[in-house]
DNA sequence: CTTACGGCCTGGGTGC
DNA sequence: TGCACCCAGGCCGTAA
């Protein structure tokens, strides 16, 4: 599942060989997750690629044309989601559906199994795109940024990083990993969090964040980097898909509930769980006294 | 405005 | 062998 690491990962990939690049034609397969198909084969080919970037879980491909107009080519891998630059004469994986023809001979195709993910082709460049909806990077933004944007909220502490206007970049896993590190409760409502303890939150992001870019990524399900390899970080997860299995601290049996929506592993010892509202006492018990 | 939640998209893995 | 079901992340609509 592409977060933070993992796009950061093909991104710095795709840097290494794509910048300067020209697209020399385009072809797909499904075109039901592209935003508007007619638009990217229209303005794809004959465009330069200017620059790779990430923001927040998105790719960015700047491009240019022989006007030096800006456009820009938006990317988000969703669940399964792939980019892998290859030789055109390459097998071809199941579920691959665009392929972009480059003029240096070489093929930049992307493969997505559930087809969650997007493609936008932005006339206008980025301003005014969903990227401008989005909140701090979170491996940009510094300490006292980020406990400015948490401190106070009413809502779970698990739901804020996760939510992309919020802070980009994070997903389900780094969140689990974080709050572990962090020894948070994913449950824990922002505002009852200490600024020293968000403060402990943001160390614990950058950190986890930092070495699952150096271990580039986690390969869960089917992640792989531009190159086709596979990430080490899943060797290094402390809760992540650990239902039952004994804390890294203290042997504890972690745990896994529905937070946010989501399924969430933590260490019940480690991080205590937020004291719950006190049951609406049932009619039947004012009676009984 | 903020927050919570359910449903939808798709297809691989699992369990019977 | 087949098949129903669960689940993943983002997004959207609805409700409080």
């Amino acid at each position: 599942m592409p977060e933070l690491p993992e796009v950061e990962t093909v991104v710095r990939g795709l840097k290494a060989v794509l910048p300067g690049k020209r697209i020399t034609e385009i072809r797909f397969n499904k075109t039901d997750f592209i935003d508007n198909p007619a638009d990217v084969a229209e303005n794809l080919p004959g465009k330069r690629i200017a620059a790779v970037r990430r923001h927040g879980k998105f790719i960015v491909f700047d491009l240019i044309d022989g006007a030096s107009r800006s456009t820009a080519l938006l990317i988000h891998l969703g669940m399964t989601g792939q980019l892998i630059t290859t030789p055109p004469e390459a097998p071809i994986s199941p579920h691959t559906h665009i392929f972009f023809s480059l003029d240096n001979g070489r093929e930049l195709r992307y493969t997505d199994i559930r087809r969650f993910g997007r493609v936008q082709f932005l006339p206008g460049g980025v301003d005014g795109s969903p990227l401008a909806e989005l909140g701090l990077d979170a491996l940009e933004t510094n300490e006292k940024e980020f406990i400015e944007r948490l401190r106070g909220r009413k809502a779970r502490i698990k739901a804020l990083l996760l939510d992309q206007r919020v802070l980009r970049g994070m997903g389900n896993i780094y969140t689990d990993e974080s709050l572990w590190h962090a020894r948070i409760h994913p449950a824990r409502i922002a505002a009852s969090l200490r600024d020293d303890e968000l403060g402990t939150l943001y160390k614990a992001v950058q950190k986890v964040l930092k070495e699952a870019i150096r271990l580039k990524g986690s390969s869960v399900s089917d992640y792989v980097d531009s190159d086709g390899n596979r990430g080490e970080f899943q060797l290094h997860h402390r809760v992540y898909m650990r239902k039952g299995e004994k804390c890294f601290r203290c042997r504890t049996p972690i745990q896994r509930m529905i937070v946010a929506g989501r399924s969430s592993y933590f260490c019940p010892h480690c991080q205590r769980a937020p004291r719950t509202r006190a049951k609406k006492r049932p009619v039947e018990r004012s009676k009984r006294l």
